[in-house]
DNA sequence: GTGTAAGCGAGACGGTACGTCCTGTCTTAGT
DNA sequence: ACTAAGACAGGACGTACCGTCTCGCTTACAC
C-alpha cells in the first residue's frame, strides 16, 4: 500500500485523462491498462500502485471525477419537484453526456468483478442515494414510517433500467415515472369486483 | 452459414451444458470459449459455427433453456393479481436460483457487447414482456390509451436494479412494488400548499 | 507438449531467422521474447509453445542453424593435423563471424540458466566433441589409456577462454596451441635442479 | 561523480555483504539491485551512486572483497611447481566454494554487457595474471622470448573452461593440465611417417 | 456403392491484454 | 551533501483468451 503522500498528481491527473479519453474515443472495451499507461506516458507499473483492481478502478475514478462537473440540482419545494429534479438530473447526466455509456460499461464490469461492484456501491451509488434520501425523509409528505429506499428504487430504477437496456431515457419518462410513483399509476379503475352487486 | 440441418445435436446439449456447469461453478468470468470447449470435448470451432457470437451468445442460450424449466405463472384475476405474480416469479427465478447472477452477467456482458445486447432483448427481454403487456392491456382496470410499457418498466425495473446492484430481492418487496405502482407510493399526505393560509 | 507434427515449418523458419537477425543486428542483449515475435509476425505464445525455455532456446537453435552451414573439416593425416584442423575451424567460426559473439552470449546466459546449460552441453558441446575425440582417439600416436577428453580441453580451452574474455584468436594463436599441447610448452629448458651435482 | 571521502563505510559494507548474502542464497539470478537495496537497508540511489554500473558491479566487488581473504600461494622453487600452486589455488577458491558459481555468473553476465567485462578484466584477470606472469618469466626454465601469455592461457584456459561449461575440476586435473602443458601431452609417439620405408 | 461435402475433435496460429518484475533516474524528507 | 525510501517510465516476462485457420477423421447425402 504506497504512501498517498508521495503520488504525483500530475500522475494522477494523466491517468484519468487518458482513461476518459480513451472511453470517451473507443467506449468501455477500448480502454486497457497497456492503452491508458501508454497515452498517459506512465508504466504499467505506475497504474497499477494506485490502482491495483485495474482497469474498472481507474474508470470509475475518472468517470467520477467527471459527474463531480455536474452538482446535484437545488429543487424547488416538496417531494414531487424534489424527485422530479433529480430524476431529470440522471438524464440530462447520463442519457445526454458519454456518462450514460461509461456507466453502463462500470455496471456492467461490475457484474463479474465483486471488487469492481462494491466500488460502485461505495463511491457512485450510495453518495448519490444518501442526500436524496435525507431531503425525501424531511419531505413533511411522507409519513416518517415510510421506506425511503423503496421510493427511491421506484423512482431511480426505471431510469438505470432503461440505460442498461439501451432503450431512450428522457425528461418527459423521468417525470412520469415520478408522478406514477407519487400518486400511482394513472388512470386505473377499480376493478368490477366479484362482490360488487 | 451452416446448415442447421446437420447440426449434432449431442454436440449442441454437450455445450450447452459446459456452458452451464461452468457457469454455475465460477461464475460469468470463469467461461470462455477454451473452457467451454474442452468441457464439452468439442472443438473451438465447432463452438464458433453454431455460436458465431462468442461465449455470449452460448451462456444466453443454456441459460434460456435452463429458464424455460421455469413456466410463467398463471395469475388469477385483476391487474394486481397479474403483476404480482410475475413479479414474484422473477424474484423465484432470480433471486433464488444460479439464474440471478448468469441473467447479471448477461446484462453485464452486453454493456460491452452490441451483439449480445441485441441477443439479450430479441430472446429474453421482449419475450418475457410481451405476455404480460398483452395480458395487462386486456384488464378492464386500465385506460385503452395506458402506456402499458411503463407500467411493466414500473414493476420490473427495481427487480432488475436490485439483482443489478447486488441487493436482496424478495416476495414482500416484489409485492411492496407493485402496490406502490398500481396505488401510489402508500401514505403521502397531500402538500400544506403555500397558498392554503 | 505439443504435437511436432503439426508444427507449421515457415513459422518455425521465420522465428529462427528473426532472432537470428536481432541477435545480429543489436547483439545478445537485444533479442527478448516480444522482439522475436514481433519480428516474426507470430504470437509470443507461438514462440513459447515450441521453446518453453524462452529466448535462449530459440537463440541456440537459430545459431545451431547458422552453424550447421559450416561443416567441419576433413584433416590430413595425423593427430597434429587433426587438432589443427579443428582448433582452425573454431578461428574461422566463432572468431570470424557474429557467430562467435553469439555463442559468447549463450555460455553467459548459460551461467545463469540451468536449462541453457544443459541445451548447450547437448545440442552444442557434445556433438562437437563427439567426432574430434573419436578421430583423435584413432590416431596411432596416442597410447590406447589416453586421457582423450583432456586433450581436447587443452586445445580447445584457451580458444573459447580467449573468446570469452574479448581477446583476440586467430590461426596463429589455434597453430601454437595445438603445438604446445602436442609438444609441450616451446623453448622450456631443464631446471638446474638442486640436487644435480 | 561522488567525492569518495563523503563515502559512508558502512553503507559500503552493507551493500557489499547484502550482495554477497542473495548471491550466496540464490545464485547470480537472485541477485538484483532493488533486492541489494532492500537487504542492505540501503536507498538504490545510493547502490547507483556508488556503483552506476549496476548489479554486475557490485557483486563483483563482494567477489573480490570474499577472493581477497584467500590469499595467492607461496610456491616452491621452479616454474612447474609455480604453475601447479597457481592451478591448484584456482581449483581451491573456485570449484570448492561458492566462489565459483559466483565467477561463473559475472563471466556470463560480461558477455552482455561491455563494462562488466571490462571491470571483470581490469579488476580480476589482470591482476591474477600479473604476478604469475612476471613469476614465471623469472624462471631461468623460460626462454627469454617465451610467449608468457599463451603459457598462462595454456594452464588456466582448461580450468575456467570447466567450471563455466559444469564440470568438475580438482587438484588431479590441475596437475596434468600443468604437466601436459610444460611436457607435452603424455605418451604421444612420433608418428610413422609416409617415407619411414 | 461411392464420392464428396459437410460436421467434428484437436489444436496451432496472430493478436491483445493481463499483472509482475527489474532497471536506472528522479524526488522528497531526514540527518 | 549523503542517505532511506520509494515513485516513476520503460520494457520484458510468461499466461489467458480471442477468433481464425488447418489438419484428419467420420458421417451422410447425392450420384
Amino acid at each position: 500500500m504506497p504512501d498517498p503522500a508521495r503520488r504525483n498528481p500530475a500522475v494522477h491527473r494523466a491517468v484519468l485523462d487518458a482513461a476518459w479519453s480513451l472511453t470517451a474515443d473507443g467506449g468501455w472495451q477500448a480502454v486497457s491498462v497497456d492503452a491508458i499507461a501508454a497515452r498517459a506516458g506512465v508504466g504499467k507499473r505506475t497504474v497499477y500502485r494506485w490502482w491495483p483492481a485495474g482497469k474498472a478502478a481507474v474508470v470509475l475514478e475518472a468517470f467520477l471525477d467527471r459527474a463531480r462537473a455536474h452538482p446535484a440540482p437545488v429543487p424547488g419545494d416538496g417531494l414531487a419537484a424534489l424527485l422530479r429534479a433529480h430524476a431529470r438530473h440522471f438524464v440530462d447526466l447520463y442519457a445526454r453526456t458519454e456518462l450514460g455509456r461509461v456507466l453502463a460499461g462500470l455496471l456492467g464490469a461490475a457484474q463479474a468483478d465483486e471488487g469492481a461492484a462494491a466500488a460502485l456501491q461505495v463511491h457512485f451509488f450510495e453518495p448519490r442515494r444518501a442526500p436524496v434520501r435525507a431531503a425525501a425523509a424531511a419531505c413533511a409528505e411522507l409519513p416518517p414510517d415510510a421506506d425511503v429506499d423503496l421510493l427511491l428504487d421506484l423512482v431511480f430504477a426505471p431510469l438505470h433500467y432503461r440505460l442498461l437496456t439501451g432503450r431512450p431515457v428522457d425528461h418527459a419518462y423521468a417525470d412520469r415515472v415520478v408522478a406514477s410513483v407519487l400518486g400511482g399509476f394513472p388512470g386505473i379503475r377499480p376493478r368490477a369486483s366479484a362482490g360488487s352487486g
